[in-house]
DNA sequence: TAGCCGTGGAA
DNA sequence: TTTCCAAGGCT
């Protein structure tokens, strides 16, 4: 079993015993064998199309995300060509992933790659950290899987995995912490090519075997060397608590953004408080949307929170004719 | 820093 | 049915 008071104490070196590199080994030849085959992991994919993927993929599980993906390849295969759409093409084209603004701050990010990086994706963290949209998770998987550099990658599986393997927990508190960004560093194997694999892998073990949930550990090719497991799966120390959702401000302006998303032409603003008559379309998706949010029975003062908030965000418009996508 | 920001599938 | 959770970021 790994010490974890070595691998917490790294101020310098990171520390290497044999547990670690046997950790390396196991994981390293469980990823190469059993690794989906995603798209933004080929070799042919560009290091736009691995900002795209990571993006997309912050809170928005594989499956939802890919064939969106592939459609953003086809239609923007580079910053560039992102970036001379409106950025409400961007939030239409984003469709149901979730969370827009993710789809605003890609768009700005192609802008600012397009203007200050001569439309090259920056391979440095720091200057992937400048872009909107990109934080400390994004910025280190950019380096390390579309430039090949040896960075510590923590996102909620690696943390997950950490968290059992190392540390003996259910799961990793509520935050991010200092430590474990001390401890990531420190199982990073030495050689560039492996911490990238290492990162991937361990990220690939969380996503599929060491699951929040029910993790599969019959068939975790280190159960062996797995702390929690060794202290007999003591449970979590805290509780989760989940988010809000129906009655909430969120869930009318998910609402509002559908009907935004499907429509071609301008909102009329009173469409939204009033429960449409004559909607002014041709029948379709869109008045399925707004009959949805009228379903809400949203109050008043909540509607104008979230047109107000979805205005100030930049994800919607107003003009003259109601409401719409950004330019 | 805790709270906010969408959506849908699995348990 | 309800709850939980998913390759987070921003303020």
């Amino acid at each position: 079993m790994v010490c974890i008071e070595n691998l917490l104490s790294a101020d310098a070196p990171a520390p290497r015993d044999a547990s670690t590199a046997r950790l390396h080994e196991l994981v390293l030849d469980w990823f190469a064998a059993t690794a989906r085959d995603l798209p933004w992991r080929r070799d042919d994919c560009s290091a736009w199309g691995i900002l795209v993927s990571e993006v997309m993929l912050q809170q928005t599980p594989v499956v939802r995300v890919q064939p969106v993906w592939e459609e953003w390849m086809q239609r923007w295969p580079t910053p560039a060509a992102l970036a001379a759409e409106p950025s409400g093409e961007a939030v239409r084209a984003w469709g149901r992933l979730g969370y827009p603004r993710r789809a605003l701050r890609l768009h700005a990010a192609a802008s600012a790659i397009t203007t200050g990086h001569g439309g090259r994706v920056p391979s440095s963290v720091d200057e992937l950290l400048a872009l909107p949209g990109i934080g400390t998770y994004t910025a280190a998987a950019v380096a390390a899987f579309a430039y090949g550099r040896r960075e510590a990658v923590v996102d909620t599986n690696i943390r997950r995995v950490h968290a059992r393997l190392v540390s003996g927990r259910a799961l990793p508190a509520p935050a991010l912490s200092a430590a474990e960004l001390r401890l990531a560093a420190g199982m990073l194997p030495e050689a560039a090519a492996d911490s990238v694999r290492w990162n991937a892998g361990v990220m690939e073990l969380g996503a599929l075997i060491c699951t929040a949930r029910s993790p599969k550990c019959g068939q975790c090719p280190v159960a062996a060397e797995c702390a929690w497991l060794a202290a007999g799966e003591p449970a979590p120390d805290y509780n989760p608590k989940g988010q809000a959702w129906h009655g909430t401000d969120r869930q009318v302006r998910g609402a509002v953004m559908a009907v935004l998303r499907d429509a071609e032409h301008p909102v009329r603003r009173e469409l939204f408080f009033e429960a449409p008559v004559d909607l002014g379309f041709e029948p379709g998706s869109v008045s399925a949307h707004l009959a949805a949010l009228h379903a809400l029975n949203a109050e008043h003062s909540q509607l104008e929170r979230a047109l107000a908030g979805l205005l100030e965000d930049g994800l919607a418009e107003a003009v003259p004719e109601g409401l719409r996508l950004p330019r």
